[in-house]
DNA sequence: CATGAATGAGTCTTCATTCAT
DNA sequence: AATGAATGAAGACTCATTCAT
């Protein structure tokens, strides 16, 4: 009886992990392909090829290349969730701290990458792959924009000057990020990761002087030192 | 480019000029078919049926397809040139304006359009192509930058508060615009051309709060009114 | 069917019999795949889900498809075979009512269906599936064949007009049978199992007008509807 | 004269046959394979192979291998319509006659081989197959069907005996040819084409046994022997 | 100059079969 | 016995490029 259980539960936990993990090994496997040859230049063979699996298999996991690339997506998206929920658990309940949090999680060494950057680029350079995008990662993606308004309406509210829209001034936050990424992914060796982060953080002090000065900058700065030890989240 | 006249009404030359008459259509119908199916789908089949031309053509023209793609991106790169310069030639010799010239420049409506977006990204975005886009745009790009690092430094000097990096200051001012094309092309519904103008202005006056005052800001926009007739600029 | 119970008592068969059982299900399965997706369409994945059980085991009980597939030919030989044994059984020693028995047999719920025609013109539809019929089938198709000539034979004794060959209208009575069996596949609506059997025993009234009359006919007709309870012979 | 056909013929090669030619190549080719390797065993490869082109060439002709094989359905369906019209107006205006002009056509050697045989049985076997078979060809067989039913409604006006529903003799008879067609496919050795004609002329004869009686049959018999030198229509 | 038929290597996808568990 | 993950050889289809006309 004893040993029926045994049988019963190892057998499916261990094929059911080793499910997960070879979708993840495919999954890694395709992002490493994207970023080498791009996304036409993705071919399954050559995923296969870096995951050490047969062609066969990919297919057998994830039934088409459409599906193979839309759980790229869903991975990356939930990579960025994940270490955007982390950020603002170390974040405490301050608006100006939380966007800060949040240009740390958008350009941390997990996430912002030159190999990452090019994925994403991927997708959005492509008309039929902005599709897969749009399809899997628009609601994330306005979700977190959303989560931004309330914060800059917070510190717009401690602002002199003319009244400025909260939702505007995030969209080109945001839109300033990308020109980042994108710059990280064109000129890898010009645009270095921490780089940018500072140069975000710049940014938020042009757009609210008065909340950030010279001396919290550098209190963040060495905040952020702390986290940017480069941690490849290893296999 | 006023040369180009010399050309077309010039005789001997009708040949060379049907010529580059017969390149710049495939180069157009190449735009196209990128803007309608991504890179990938950019097939010589398709581009040689938008352009009205045979397959065949298109390879006497432009030896194999990497180099057609090349010519698209000089033509894309020296559009961008003239359409600066043209920018330029109309501001007075100040350094504040011309940067606003810069910009008009920038997101004028010949230049910056969700099509346009959607090849440079394009490019951008897949790896391979990328390699084309270096050997191509990539001295373009940079002397476009270094352009505005006298004008940056001039302003720089005006300005009160903590000494800042020009060259730094440039890089962020072009990852800010390439942030804003992206967002034209990935939600074209929200991010129309002329806000982005606007959003790119404000950017300048954040960067230089003493030297663009609401005021300034008021005359370039009734400025860039003129401009903005979204002209499609004809073949 | 009620020994189940039986069988899953009883120790020293309960093996075979599991095995038998299993073998049939997949019998029946494939049939099924035949009938619903063509014999190009019938994968052994698709076989396995209809049955319930794992790839694996099909290939355990049938060492590869070719083998299930001969099975499947095998059992309907076997089940026809079995089903006309049934009406000669039941007939009176007379080679009228014999015929009119093979024609019930031929015709029979259990036996002529659209999902059985189906099957078989899979088999003589496809080059190489025909090779296995041959195989399989020809043997017991010869054997029916050849157990008509004699009754005919001996009706043609009791006609009139030109001396016929036996041998030569028994071939003419299949041709006739398989004739109406395509059209049940084809056209199931116009061509109905009943009606069929009903223009079989026309045709041998026009084969042997002396034989059979409109009163016999009646009277065959109401034999028949007793076997005519469309009794699917489940599992 | 000579010597231009000779430089017509030479000249154009394979390039420059007409499309319709290469199209007609492709469709035998296609038929050749069928016939050879069954439905599932006719891939593109075999038939490019057999019509001597490259694998491309189909799809530039045919686009999708659904297509080509309509075309092929199509063209049997065509030269089927064409050699009954042939024999149709062979025949003097007389329904006894006109239906045997229609058992010629359908047993014309133009029409009727184990080949052609194998290629009606091939989609006639196989559901999906079955589904293109309907929507192509299924119109022409009701029409030619439809064409028979007059002529026989004028052969039972001058019968004796119970009255019987044309359109159901119709049915029986297509279903007979359509079984005798099988079995030249199952048994090419002991059906032989005319041998086949013959039969379903013996079967008209049993059914409608005043108007064909043994004289007609012979001159018949006769007359068939005209077309029977087994032609295979070159390429 | 211009055409587009022809080629064949390359891509995704399917599927019978095997084998470790 | 039973499972189903893993394999890889086909298969259909695409597409840049060539070349005869």
């Amino acid at each position: 009886m004893t040993q029926d259980d045994t049988i019963t539960t190892k057998a499916p936990t261990r094929r059911t992990q080793a499910k997960v993990e070879r979708r993840l090994a495919l999954i890694e496997a395709t992002m490493e392909a994207i970023a080498l040859y791009g996304l036409s230049g993705t071919t399954m063979a050559r995923v296969t090829e870096i995951a050490g699996t047969s062609i066969g298999l990919a297919n057998f996991y994830f039934e088409n290349k459409e599906l193979l690339l839309e759980a790229v997506l869903q991975h990356l998206a939930d990579q960025e969730q994940a270490v955007l929920q982390e950020h603002l658990a170390q974040a405490i309940d301050d608006p100006g701290e939380r966007l800060i949090a949040l240009v740390d999680a958008r350009f941390d060494p997990r996430v912002c990458a030159p190999k990452t950057a090019a994925i994403w680029f991927a997708f959005w350079g492509d008309a039929s792959a902005r599709l897969i995008y749009r399809r899997v990662v628009q609601r994330t993606d306005d979700a977190r924009l959303e989560a931004v308004v309330p914060l800059i309406k917070s510190l717009l509210a401690e602002q002199d000057g003319p009244p400025r829209d909260a939702y505007d001034i995030a969209l080109g936050m945001e839109a300033f990020y990308d020109g980042l990424w994108l710059n990280i992914l064109l000129y890898p060796d010009d645009f270095q990761r921490a780089d940018c982060r500072n140069r975000a953080v710049d940014h938020l002090t042009s757009l609210f002087p008065q909340r950030f000065n010279t001396l919290s900058l550098a209190a963040n700065g060495a905040n952020q030192a702390a986290c940017s030890k480069d941690m490849t989240h290893g296999p």
